[in-house]
RNA sequence: GCGGAUGUGGUGGAACUGGUAGACACGCAAGACUUAAAAUCUUGUUUCCGUAUGGAAGUGGGGGUUCGAUUCCCCCCAUCCGCACCA
């Protein structure tokens, strides 16, 4: 008898080192093999290893694994996302640079990754704050500006006025700043921006061909891209000179964009943006509109408070004429709701047909006109009451030359009419595809990020530093007592030479978003350490990404700005491809039960005792006894404090184990459930599997090619067992199903233990089949609890490692059934069930049906409607 | 507010293209082993009625299509993700 307990914890470091040792896991750069590239999201070093980290790269690890198996060259790489404010705020709070302190993160987190024996190549391992890869980054850059495609222009900020920094969306609290606790501000500031909207038509028509991203992530992009068909059109403003005395003649006409010119007639306001030049001009002599401006300000920069502040206006006194009906004036109005960044920053106001033009109409007693109806609507109720809006699809009516027509009709008619009508000698309509999309604004005001590599010269204006002077290095010297961006600050890092002329010039203060650091790492890990920022030939092997792992919640920014900066790439020549990521999986989070002590405190599950008072679960506090209540299952997070520590996990039951729970249970897109009672199942699982092996292992290896005949029914079973699960667990792996590999897994171990309680061990059948299922198990097992298949590897007898193994092959024939069990139902409920033959015809089946007694006492007296057979399927027989 | 998703026993979930709902696991219960506990093994476990053969209900709620719906369509509810300076 061999020991009975298998020690993880110690046994996972013995094999972790043979690996290393072996370079096992490190992707040559050899481009005449076949590639598979596999990555999971890089992770921001926060100095924790989280369970959500553990189960997103177990799921890549157990594809590299299995991919290696199946004779891949297979890429899998690890990084850091490494800029960022939360390094900044750790300095300001504990006077630790923002360098060092992410270092030592790192540091820590690539211990714990190790720990988990994941098969990474650590000799590609980069963080995005060394200065080989954001020195490479600004080279990046300078091509993109060459290329034309980076922008300078003004854009939105929140601004804090006590601590006179910009705050990020989040540092915005309620409309105060986080810190000061100021009314946050906005403030116009000159940024760069990277195009992305030259691309808003490429980003979403290429989605199309995208088939192995999830479709739920195509659609928020092409949402998110916004593409639209409409026009922009020409009011004219009548009563410029009176209102407003001093205003410029560009304001004499108002552009606004709209889907819907086919609901002109039912127009009754105009609304701009506060942003809007003209509400400016407005402003300059009109201190109500000038305050109402301020107020709209208040609003944050989000769409989202945009969008669910309250529909306020202000009516500027000017009117505008609707280019159909010279008579019509529309009064014209400054509103919190309308975007600047979207179309033209205006637009007309039809109630009848819209719902927020509506609930503003009511809101300010405007006049409502409907201009499509169906049957038998009460107009003039509609027009005086309704709240809510038609916005299907109709006849026209009130509308002139459009009467009778449908929407698209209408649209086509209107169309052609105001491309041909002019105003001050310009078509007063043309035809315009619009995008949601904004340009993708690049500049954050920190130092923790990568200089923008430009310089700026009273004489020779902004101009980018010369390629022989990168990387433009942060300095280390810099301090955080006071606010607003350290680079800025410093004594004389921005001081510099200009690059055109010599003269004394200032550098740009500006950092990257961090979004443009992991728009690219992908592509650096073709070639890690290469001289320029992408290996061509490297990159031209390895990209795209085969299989691309990380959360939803990068669906739609991380997602798009990669899909952009990739085809910048391609365009500079650093790349072939213009979409880097062939396949996409989103995998979902781990979440676990939350716990309140009496006060209302958060409660880490360490200080929790269960226990049962009759039919309830019921907790303690670990220490006072207090009761502790039981609150909602949330997210892992620190703020909640329902987190696990992988390295405490991993000490106490191993690494195997944690793999194999967190991929275990839940469709690996859904979230993840942590419960102590599935940990501790999992656990059970890897010892028994242990004393599985060991207790029917002995040493010798047999030939699995060498099959005995005449295998009888029991070690027959188990063959077609053990080949059915080689079947199963391959294709669940293929589709990520990893949860379905895992029942199954537990299916193959189960006819096992079976087998091996029955089988007489010294019987040669009983021996091979017994080898063979146990060979197969551990082989199909091993990508994802590998520590312990090199352990029952050497157990069976092997001298050479699993991770070694070519994946196993199975016998197709004995995957596939004799007989088919299938369900007899009267009348759509299942009254007994056939076994038969899988090739019985429609007839046999039929016959045998009938003879059955679930249905004979289900017809008896009954008169026979209708029979539907489908062989290999369902019979259902409709009686009255 | 807008966009995207999810919802199945006490719990996590399975179910191929519309064809046996609840695989597999956790938990629980009973039993075996043990001085005892742990571990392990065996059996049972959707709910309700019934001793049982059996029957009824049942996949968030309400409608619909169909011989047949967890699966397709419409409406509603709840939860989660994203909303451009968190990463």
């Amino acid at each position: 008898m061999s020991e009975i307990r298998y020690n993880a914890p110690e046994k996972e470091k013995y094999w972790q080192k043979i690996w290393a040792d072996k370079k096992l896991f490190n992707a040559p750069n050899d481009f005449t093999k076949p590639k598979y590239y596999v990555l999971e999201m890089f992770p921001y070093p926060s100095g924790n290893l989280h369970m959500g980290h553990v189960r997103n790269y177990t799921m890549g690890d157990v594809i590299a694994r299995y991919k290696r198996a199946k004779g891949f060259n297979v890429l899998h790489p690890m990084g850091w996302d490494a800029f960022g404010m939360p390094a900044e705020n750790a300095a300001q709070q504990h006077n630790v640079h923002p360098g060092e302190w992410t270092y030592q993160n790192i540091a820590k987190m690539r211990t714990q990754l190790q720990s988990m024996g994941f098969s990474l190549d650590w000799e590609r391992e980069f963080a995005t704050c060394d200065v080989e890869y954001y020195g490479k980054q600004q080279a990046l850059f300078l091509e993109f500006l060459a290329a034309g495609l980076v922008d300078r222009k003004k854009s939105r900020v929140n601004w804090d006025p006590v601590d006179n920094t910009v705050l990020a969306n989040e540092q915005v609290i309620d409309g105060k700043g986080w810190r000061s606790g100021a009314l946050v501000e906005q403030r116009d500031l000159t940024q760069w921006f990277f195009k992305i909207t030259d691309y808003a038509e490429e980003l979403i028509s290429a989605l199309n061909d995208m088939d192995g991203w999830p479709d739920k992530v195509k659609l928020m992009q092409a949402n998110w891209i916004g593409r639209s068909e409409g026009m922009e059109l020409n009011f004219k403003l009548d009563n410029v000179a009176e209102s407003v005395p001093d205003i410029a003649v560009e304001h004499e006409s108002l552009k606004v964009y709209t889907t819907r010119p086919d609901t002109l007639f039912g127009a009754s306001f105009m609304a701009i943006s506060a942003g809007h030049p003209l509400a400016i001009a407005v402003a300059q002599t009109n201190a109500k509109a000038s305050a109402f401006i301020t107020e709209c300000n208040k609003i944050g920069t989000t769409e989202e408070a945009i969008e669910t502040a309250e529909k306020k206006g202000f009516d500027t006194g000017l009117t505008a004429v609707n280019p159909l009906d010279q008579n019509h004036k529309l009064p014209v109005y400054i509103a919190n709701f309308v975007l600047m960044g979207y179309g033209t920053g205006a637009v007309f106001g039809c109630p009848a047909h819209d719902q927020r033009d509506l609930d503003f109409a009511r809101k300010y007693k405007l006049s409502v006109t409907a201009v499509i109806a169906p049957e038998g609507m009460d107009l003039e109720d509609f027009n005086a009451n309704s709240q809510q809006a038609y916005t299907d699809d109709g006849l026209h009516m009130n509308s002139g030359f459009m009467n009778g027509m449908n929407k698209t009709e209408a649209i086509e008619a209107v169309a052609q009419k105001l491309e041909t009508q002019l105003l001050d000698g310009q078509p007063q309509g043309v035809r315009k595809v619009n995008y949601r999309l904004r340009d993708w604004g690049i500049s954050r005001q920190r130092y923790w990020g990568c200089p923008i590599p430009v310089v700026h010269c009273d004489a020779c204006g902004t101009v980018p530093v010369n390629k022989a002077d990168l990387p433009v290095k942060l300095p280390d010297d810099v301090t955080f007592d006071k606010p607003g961006n350290p680079l800025d600050h410093h004594p004389t890092w921005k001081q510099v030479a200009c690059p055109v002329c010599g003269k004394e010039a200032t550098r740009e203060t500006d950092t990257f978003d961090t979004f443009v650091d992991s728009s690219w790492y992908y592509a650096r890990f073709a070639d890690s350490h290469a001289d320029k920022a992408v290996n061509r030939q490297a990159a031209d092997y390895w990209l795209g990404v085969d299989q691309y792992i990380g959360g939803v919640e990068h669906a739609i920014l991380h997602l798009l700005y990669s899909r952009f900066f990739n085809r910048a790439m391609q365009k500079c020549g650093y790349t072939g491809l213009s979409e880097p990521i062939t396949n996409l999986f989103t995998q979902g989070m781990i979440t676990h039960e939350t716990y309140k002590d009496k006060n209302g405190q958060w409660l880490n599950p360490e200080m929790v005792l269960f226990g049962t008072e009759g039919e309830d679960r019921i907790a303690k506090h670990f220490e006072t006894g207090e009761n502790v209540a039981i609150g909602s299952v949330e997210k892992m997070s620190k703020s909640k404090k329902n987190v696990v520590d992988p390295t405490d996990f991993v000490t106490n039951f191993g690494a195997d184990t944690a793999r194999w729970f967190t991929i275990s249970d839940s469709p690996p897109e859904r979230d993840f459930l942590w419960t102590d009672a599935g940990v501790d199942g999992s656990y059970r699982f890897t010892q028994r599997i242990w004393r599985l092996v060991a207790e029917n292992a002995d040493g010798n290896i047999l030939d699995l090619e060498n099959i005995p005949e005449n295998l009888g029914a029991q070690a027959a079973s188990l063959r077609i067992m053990t080949h059915k699960s080689i079947k199963n667990v391959s294709q669940a792996i293929e589709n990520l199903h990893f949860n379905v590999a895992i029942a199954q897994l537990y299916q193959l171990t189960n006819a096992i233990s079976s087998f091996a309680a029955k089988a007489d061990k010294k019987d040669a059948v009983a021996k091979f089949v017994l080898f063979e299922a146990l060979t197969r198990l551990v082989q199909l097992f091993g990508p994802i609890m590998p520590h312990l298949a090199e352990e029952c590897w050497q157990k069976l007898g092997f001298d050479n490692l699993a991770a070694e193994q070519a994946w196993p092959d199975f016998d197709e024939a004995l995957t596939i059934d004799d007989t088919v069990s299938i369900a007899v139902q009267i009348n759509g409920k299942k009254r007994d069930i056939l076994t038969i033959s899988k090739d019985a015809t429609k007839d046999e089946i039929e016959a045998a049906a009938f003879k059955l007694d679930g249905v004979l006492r289900n017809i008896k007296d009954k008169t026979i409607v209708k029979k539907i057979i489908v062989p290999g399927r369902i019979v259902n027989i409709v009686v009255k």
